[in-house]
DNA sequence: GCCGTTTTCGGCCCGACTGTTTTCAGTCG
């Protein structure tokens, strides 16, 4: 087993044994044991394995150790499958309630033997559940109302179109009178590449008239909390909206705080800790002693000097996290050492590739595409039709991919853009593993890119040998969206990503960061470590109209989430330089 | 289950809100 599927191994443990009661600090342990293997290398835990240390990295310690070992070695662990046998599947639905926890779930099993969402809806409706010591009337109501959202709107939202919903509303809250700061936070702050609901944060001193246009806004379909310090609706497109007030002096530790993650919020407060200081949404206070509520408040009082987040972290002896990296992945490491990368930002990327015209199925033509992406500032364009196979999307034949080039070649001798266009094409990569064109014509291109679009199904195994077969046949220059996913639609493919990674770094083959809010794909938790092993990245918007070219940007935060540096990124080199990098490989 | 300038037991991150209670447990972020 690797590393990721052990790692959800030992989550699911610790979600088990909430359910089963267990000890809250028993299950901390594992989560943490969990997040911690997702920051080792494939290879430490080899070795680890192997030598039997395992236990010497700090939070895994004995059980843990043999634990992850039996996983390792066996790819099982009986422990966790006599706990799983021991629980009803249901079980983990009905977590998924808002309102209802452990606690709650072990006492509706003892009492009423309810073990599936179906069946506690039915003991809602007979109003069995009000009857309960611990719950009531309301108790009731919300979980029936809770059974009912998770169907309508139980699903997340792509970062892109929440994040169009939350600008403007933003935008709005800045321009009120009363409102001193205002940010976003959350998941939307930390460009997760899906976002489960919008936080908003404002600083204000005048908080009513605030809520007020927040709960009016256009869009806002149900108010579900309207209090002084807090509102939340409903939207139109079924997007939870929170909004947060709180006093201008308190804003920083309540945007660090509610920006989270929740994993980096725990290890920031562990470091307060252990300086002495207990940090907290309302701010950082010392921890000695154990001081009542007033003297709390007027040491807050003095934690004026904190306007700024870098002042917050450096308040910790550690350098500004940016938001994209506090996902508890050895950021504040990094930050305490000041060893944290300078990540990518979009003023770096000069050009992009794997693009699409109306050649194929592309909305616009090679010459508005060339002038948008001029627009965008881009000193090249990289033009990636599909080929032949792709049918549905009305793949260019020989002939139609030889026209194409010469109306390139046109393109650029005419000078009519001052941005350059590279010919190239987004090859299929047959079920065999071989390309839909032939070494010779693929040889008159700039560069190729290749990408599965056929034969799904081939299994773990023959899907990664067909596509290291693409990675290793010298005209191949990147591989497009490595596992074909598209995010809350449909899974990817079953594939070795470990072992496609370690192929395209032995062939200098390149691995997409395809930037479509749909993919994202490689996915951002794979990129740290790829790079960090000589992988080189391309952020390709896969655009299919002059406005997907934009879409870089996505790209280029789940770039920044991989811990990317301008350096590890081939389209953020000047024209000259990348011409340079093409021809060498042709 | 993990850890140790509190070192082999007794702690372990913080505060608000809700609904249930009549002083608090459970849940959430």
């Amino acid at each position: 087993m690797n590393k990721t599927e052990i790692a959800a191994v030992l989550t699911e443990i610790g979600t088990m044994m909430e359910l089963k009661g267990e000890n809250p600090f028993k299950i901390r342990a594992y989560q943490a044991g969990a997040r911690l293997l997702e920051t080792l290398s494939e290879e430490e835990i080899a070795t680890r394995v192997a030598a039997g240390t395992l236990d010497e990295v700090k939070g895994i310690g004995e059980a843990l150790a043999q634990k992850i070992t039996e996983l390792h070695t066996t790819g099982a662990l009986e422990f966790h499958a006599t706990l799983k046998a021991s629980i009803p599947a249901g079980l983990f639905d009905i977590l998924s309630i808002p309102g209802v926890g452990p606690k709650k779930i072990h006492a509706l099993r003892d009492q009423l033997g309810i073990d599936s969402i179906a069946k506690l809806q039915q003991a809602c409706l007979d109003g069995r559940i009000a009857e309960l010591a611990g719950f009531g009337d309301k108790s009731q109501e919300k979980i029936l109302e809770g059974i009912r959202n998770r169907e309508k709107y139980g699903r997340r939202h792509r970062w892109a179109d929440a994040f169009v919903v939350a600008e403007p509303i933003l935008a709005g809250l800045r321009q009120l009178p009363q409102v001193l700061r205002a940010d976003h936070a959350g998941s939307l702050r930390r460009r997760m590449e899906t976002v489960g609901d919008l936080d908003f944060l404002v600083a204000t001193n005048d908080p009513q008239p605030v809520t007020a246009w927040f709960v009016a806004c256009p869009g806002v379909v149900e108010i579900t909390a309207h209090g002084e310090t807090k509102a939340s609706v409903r939207l139109a497109s079924g997007i939870q909206a929170d909004l947060r007030l709180v006093p201008p002096e308190q804003f920083i530790f309540a945007l660090h705080h509610f920006t989270g993650s929740k994993d980096h919020n725990v290890a920031m407060r562990h470091r307060a800790l252990q300086r002495g200081l207990s940090m907290s949404e309302w701010g950082l206070v010392p921890s000695a002693g154990e001081g009542t509520a007033k003297e709390k408040a007027e040491l807050r009082g003095r934690q004026t000097e904190i306007t700024s987040e870098e002042q917050l972290f450096s308040a910790l002896d550690l350098a500004f996290i940016p938001p994209e990296l506090r996902e508890g992945l050895g950021e504040i490491e990094a930050a305490e050492s000041n060893t944290l990368p300078r990540l990518v930002e979009v003023g770096d990327i000069r050009g992009v590739f794997h693009n699409h015209t109306t050649a194929s199925d592309g909305h616009n033509t090679l010459e508005e595409m060339t002038a948008a992406a001029q627009a965008l500032g881009f000193d090249y364009l990289g033009i990636a039709d599909h080929s032949k196979s792709s049918v549905q999307a009305r793949g260019l034949t020989e002939e139609r991919l030889r026209e194409q080039i010469a109306a390139i070649k046109k393109l650029n001798a005419a000078g009519q853009f001052r941005c350059h266009v590279f010919s190239g094409t987004e090859c299929d990569i047959l079920p065999d593993g071989r390309l839909d064109f032939s070494d010779e014509l693929l040889a008159e291109l700039d560069y190729v890119v290749v990408s599965v679009h056929s034969a799904f199904n081939q299994g773990r195994d023959g899907m990664t040998a067909r596509i290291i077969r693409a990675i290793e046949n010298p005209q191949t220059t990147m591989l497009g969206h490595l596992t074909g996913r598209l995010l809350l639609e449909r899974e990817g493919y079953e594939v070795d990503t470990e072992k496609v990674i370690a192929a395209a770094i032995a062939h200098n083959v390149i691995i997409e960061l395809n930037a479509s809010p749909w993919r994202l794909d490689l996915d951002w938790r794979f990129w740290r470590q790829a790079a960090e092993r000589g992988l080189l990245c391309s952020i390709n918007p896969d655009a299919h109209r002059t406005t997907g070219l934009a879409d870089f940007r996505v790209g280029v935060s789940a770039a920044r989430k991989g811990w990317l540096t301008p350096a590890h990124i081939l389209n953020t080199r000047p024209l000259t330089e990348v011409q340079r990098w093409l021809a060498a490989r042709r």
